[in-house]
DNA sequence: TCTATATTTTGATAATTGTTGAATTGTTGT
DNA sequence: ACAACAATTCAACAATTATCAAAATATAGA
């Protein structure tokens, strides 16, 4: 993950509104919200919330998918490892210092559903 | 650490110059680096640079101290240790779910030290 | 106390950001 | 094709942010 990377990122969840969007859909699991759940959890109008959701988008750290006519967004948790593992990887710059930093996170797929729900989205695995 | 100081570090860590500043007195250690050394180091007008030193201050993210007529500024590890322990610990938000997340930052008082220098700052030691 | 050095504060300016109502695009079901 | 629904894009505005030159503050040494 370049600095670039990492700075529009960090850019990204600055900000309270998107800080607690990105935290709703790291809850949601892998299946994410539609938009519009999202606006009425949190209480935003539906074009405020447009705009954070395409800031979080452009920085990497959401995904998209239509389903019906909704969209849904999820958290993309390898983008966020690559964020932690970047400041732990830095917090400890001498090599003369070795220091343990292994930020892992790895939802089931299964995580944040009720049981009996079916999910066919497999793909996140630890990438740190 | 609470939303409100996560929130606020986010924001003075997704500047670029405070980036760059930060990781700066990462690598540089506990002993930290005098304000006039880093303005060099980077580049950055005096005014600009104690601009952004004001806001990682106030992030917590750094800590001043005098020695003779410089200002010393060093980063906080352990409050760095809280923000990435923050979004590690969050990223795996359902009970249902146990992952691991142990990011863990102590750089030794030394580390980035020349051999033969006298440091006697040793508070930092893992807080998460 | 006077002078030089180190840094911060002030004031002004340009650029970026967050928010909203209204209009638009895309999808579904009839 | 049409009406209803879901979400985005547009245009405009208020608020915040980053930057720098110049003035002010603090420390050290002669």
């Amino acid at each position: 993950m370049e600095k670039k990377d990492v700075l529009s990122a960090l850019a990204a969840l600055s900000q309270e509104t998107r800080l607690d969007i990105f935290r709703l859909l790291v809850q949601a699991g892998p299946d994410g919200r539609a938009a519009g759940a999202i606006a009425e959890t949190l209480a935003v109008t539906p074009a405020t919330l447009s705009f954070h959701l395409t800031q979080l988008t452009h920085a990497g750290l959401i995904v998209q998918r239509r389903e019906g006519r909704s969209l849904f967004y999820s958290a993309d948790f390898d983008r966020m490892n690559g964020l932690v593992g970047f400041l732990a990887e830095n917090c400890c710059g001498c090599p003369a210092n070795p220091v343990t930093c292994v930020p892992v996170c790895a939802p089931s797929p299964k995580a944040a559903n009720a049981p009996g729900e079916t999910n066919d989205r497999t793909a996140l695995e630890a990438s740190v």
